[in-house]
DNA sequence: TTTTTGCACTCTCATGCCTAGAGTGCTAAA
DNA sequence: TTTAGCACTCTAGGCATGAGAGTGCAAAAA
């Protein structure tokens, strides 16, 4: 019976004069009043229908008033309804869907990449874009090589996953030949080929003993870089932001201390980090509304993540976070397509 | 005659007591009144005397009033004289200096180095701290080698200068053995090595047609990259910036479009990259004073700038961005420290 | 001649008061 | 169930007021 009550309440015309609020506040910032709501929901209702409407709405916790005579505005729970049901989205045209497109194949490398998607989502939205590293894959060791430089140094090369390359410049006791550089590669590359960072550490310890100090060394050099690379990935857990200016422009967050909390978090990155974190395991687009995030400096804010994927495989994870106040239905498409380019960018590059 | 009259009124007295009046302000930010003055310059004299001199000292473009009931606070050129001739440094303790080269010289590779060194200046002085990279030295490829991997990749691995590596992956046509790989290497090391990259390029270009397609890539391949390195190091004209949310805290820069301004130039990098270049020719320390820097975003901020060396080289500069009202005699001591410090870390890691 | 005292003057800032405007809630009529 | 009418509430801006801080200047003191 309170769910019949509930459904009674809440029938086409008071959505319908929901959704004209949403719409009119996401636009203007200001409370919104009976008045204004009557002259532009096109539902012809004089304004004393739409106040009493509000009140229910009022009394169901999806809009508050600031203070008693000024118009209503949306709560977090008002939002995520509008959002969940009565969002239209707007698909971008195949002119904007090309743009993206064309911008993010222009660019060569990843880490570019990263930095110009992220760059573009800021633009277009004109919010802040923010794109989480892709994640690290298993690190499988597939080859390693030893190269003489001048002097005692040796280069030591080791590729992972067949196409990720890390370098350390070595000082050796003495000066090597190439072919002992070769040979001591083959040796390595014998024992080591195709297997996984822990296997290879094992396999290295157990040989430490029975060969010269000096290849020791460089086989050192090799767990070192081999950890490192796994390390920095395992926490690159990093991410790149761009456009927290535009945020400045917002009356919301025009608030020199709440603004100084919000771009802390951002250097800080831990809790932005966590919250990605979050969007990557739930699959699939996710809107975050003002206090649902849990952290409390982005209680004005509202962040909308897509995860990215490569081969099917889900890789990393992008958004944008501005106000609470946000062209959803603009943003949301935005943040769908640019996941999806991304993804493919990475793909042809790979 | 001027002269003399100038000199007269710019005596002891008045010079302690502008000093008073810039350490004051410094300290709390409010207009400085006559009777304050008096209290705690030291000199014994009534708040009228103080009066007469500030009138003086306002003549001379010294000092100025806010408004007619307000203190005194310095203009630029006030600045200007109290950090050219009044300044009393402090010197950093022992302690302190440790503290510096320890937090440096526990960092590994460059860039670390360069993230760690801004975020020290601006945990140290609350400014924001920067750290423009090294300059380029001159490229000359000192090797190169070509490594198969799987399928028709082949990794071009390209040393310049002896410690610096690049990496490119590329695909080939057909499948090269190790040997053919080992020859192509030995015939574009005996061609290139020591020479500079335009005699690189002139080389390559006259070679291009007498060898294989192929290999024709792969040297294509060499030199894009060493295109690349030497256009990355020309432009990377690029910096580390660390703390500006320290900025914020400054009631001088509480002015949301003020402080958006500011943060949109630090993104942009175009004028702060040119004040950097001006202090890294100007060679050692350097102090830009609200519209001495001459970029209108930094009119209410200060720079204090110092080059670090390499081997008596000079190969980047860093510094601090603060409010004109800034401890300078704190600042200044840190920067110039800090400077020494980075140089020395740079060149223990070469 | 230089410094100080005394005093009138000016400007800011906080406070309180007032009004216009916007919007509400409630009641009674349609 | 909807609308009209009306009293009520709250904000924002304008204006006056007074306290406080600080100045500039003239005359007295050193």
């Amino acid at each position: 019976m309170a769910r019949a009550k509930k459904d009674s309440v809440l029938n086409d015309r008071a959505l319908q004069l929901f959704k004209a609020l949403v719409e009119h506040f996401i636009i203007d910032g200001q409370p919104v009043g009976s008045r204004t709501l009557a002259r532009d929901a096109g539902l012809d209702v004089s304004p004393a229908t739409v106040r009493n409407v509000m009140a229910d709405l009022e009394a169901l916790g999806l809009v508050r008033s600031p203070h008693t005579s000024a118009g209503r505005v949306p709560t977090v729970q008002g939002y995520r309804l509008f959002v969940d049901t009565l969002l239209i989205l707007k698909a971008l045209n195949a002119r904007e869907v090309n743009k993206i497109s064309s911008e993010l194949d222009s660019e060569q490398d990843v880490d570019g990449l990263l930095q110009k998607t992220s760059t573009m989502l800021s633009n277009i939205t004109h919010l802040a874009g923010v794109v989480m590293l892709p994640r690290a894959e298993q690190h499988a060791v597939s080859q390693v090589e030893f190269m003489r430089l001048s002097g005692n140094q040796v280069l030591v090369i080791l590729v992972l996953n067949e196409h990720e390359v890390q370098n350390r410049i070595i000082h050796t006791a003495r000066r090597y030949s190439p072919s002992e550089l070769q040979e001591a590669a083959n040796y390595v590359n014998r024992s080591l080929a195709g297997k996984d960072l822990k296997s290879v550490r094992a396999a290295i310890v157990k040989e430490m003993q029975e060969v010269h100090a000096d290849v020791n060394r460089m086989m050192q050099a090799v767990i070192a870089m081999a950890e490192k690379a796994s390390a920095a990935s395992d926490s690159k857990h990093d991410y790149v932001l761009a456009g927290q200016t535009n945020l400045m422009e917002f009356a919301e967050l025009s608030n020199v201390e709440t603004l100084r909390k919000l771009f802390e978090a951002f250097n800080q990155k831990r809790d932005i980090l966590h919250l990605l974190d979050q969007a990557i395991q739930a699959q699939g687009l996710q809107i975050f509304i003002g206090e649902e995030s849990g952290y409390e400096v982005l209680d004005e804010c509202s962040v909308v993540t897509s995860p990215y994927e490569v081969e099917g495989q889900v890789v990393g994870v992008l958004g944008v976070i501005g106000p609470t106040r946000m062209a959803y239905e603009r943003v949301i498409p935005i943040v769908d397509v640019t996941a999806k380019m991304l993804g493919a960018a990475l793909k042809s590059r790979h």
